[in-house]
DNA sequence: CTTGACCCTGTAGTTACCTACAAGGTGTAG
DNA sequence: CTACACCTTGTAGGTAACTACAGGGTCAAG
């Protein structure tokens, strides 16, 4: 448990300084010790939320989300369980959004084949054609 | 072309009134002919655009790249190969944007994978102490 | 003792796209 | 005439997660 200043702590995890004091403000990360200066001392322990605060943003929660599963881990009563269906429910989510953007891809994919990019005036381009709500061309 | 007030329009294209107020202070629908009392009068053209925003963002354009789509179908030099560079580019980062969730889905498939949804302990969850750091479940 | 890196608070700006009033004027049906 | 729906402007809020100062105080090296 090594004492730090937030700018250790900062080049230790990569989380900027702003970020986290940003952090404190808003809850997600406990406030730390002060020395008699105001400098804030963080243990490594600080180090170690920011780690799994990175790791959950990398797999898609939200930091609001990230709390609740901070809440779980201090709470004496939940067990795999009540992790497991976050993630499940994080799953579905980004599931609906590759799907969405799957979707996106295939309608622009199809116009893009109607358009041969070569130099057709604009008026006669499929894809703002499309746009435009004129028929032809069903993406 | 038969004319209508703001909320004609909204009605007729699903869009908010005060969406469409909004496009018009920020360059994205050309200001409309006013009556004396200064009600906002639209044509059909009107309608068009609107129509046009909305494809444009089910596709995955933003409205400045919109902005920049109406300005090519105003300009006599584009043409089709203008438009299908654009296209282009939204499917490469619609493609990205797929991948960087298809990672982080597998990523979360796999740990919990590891984490039968049982009730062992919180500090057991394989899911936790991933995000904490702790060596042993790489996802 | 000075210099320069570091830290503090508080406030405000960023991106993208709306959304919600407040306070007032207009149009029309009954 | 009187409701009542509709329109106007301007300003401000809301989301998510930062990011950027300004204006000051602190610490350590040389
Ligand atoms: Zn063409
Ligand atoms: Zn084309
Ligand atoms: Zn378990
Ligand atoms: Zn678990």
């Amino acid at each position: 448990m090594k004492a730090m200043t937030i700018g250790k702590l900062s080049k230790a995890t990569g989380v900027g300084t702003e970020t986290i004091r940003y952090y404190e403000r808003n809850g997600f990360l406990p406030a730390p010790e002060r020395l008699p200066s105001g400098y804030r001392v963080y243990s490594s322990d600080a180090a170690k939320r920011l780690k799994f605060i990175k790791e959950a943003q990398a797999l898609g929660f939200t930091l609001s989300e990230i709390s609740e599963l901070f809440a779980l881990t201090d709470d004496p009563g939940a067990d795999c369980a009540d992790v497991n269906a976050r993630a499940a429910a994080k799953l579905t989510e980004i599931d609906e959004k590759i799907e969405r953007l799957t979707r996106m891809r295939e309608s622009l994919d199809r116009l893009s084949r109607y358009c041969p990019a070569d130099e057709h005036p604009i008026t006669e381009c499929s894809i703002i054609n499309h746009l435009y709500g004129k028929a032809g061309f069903d993406a």
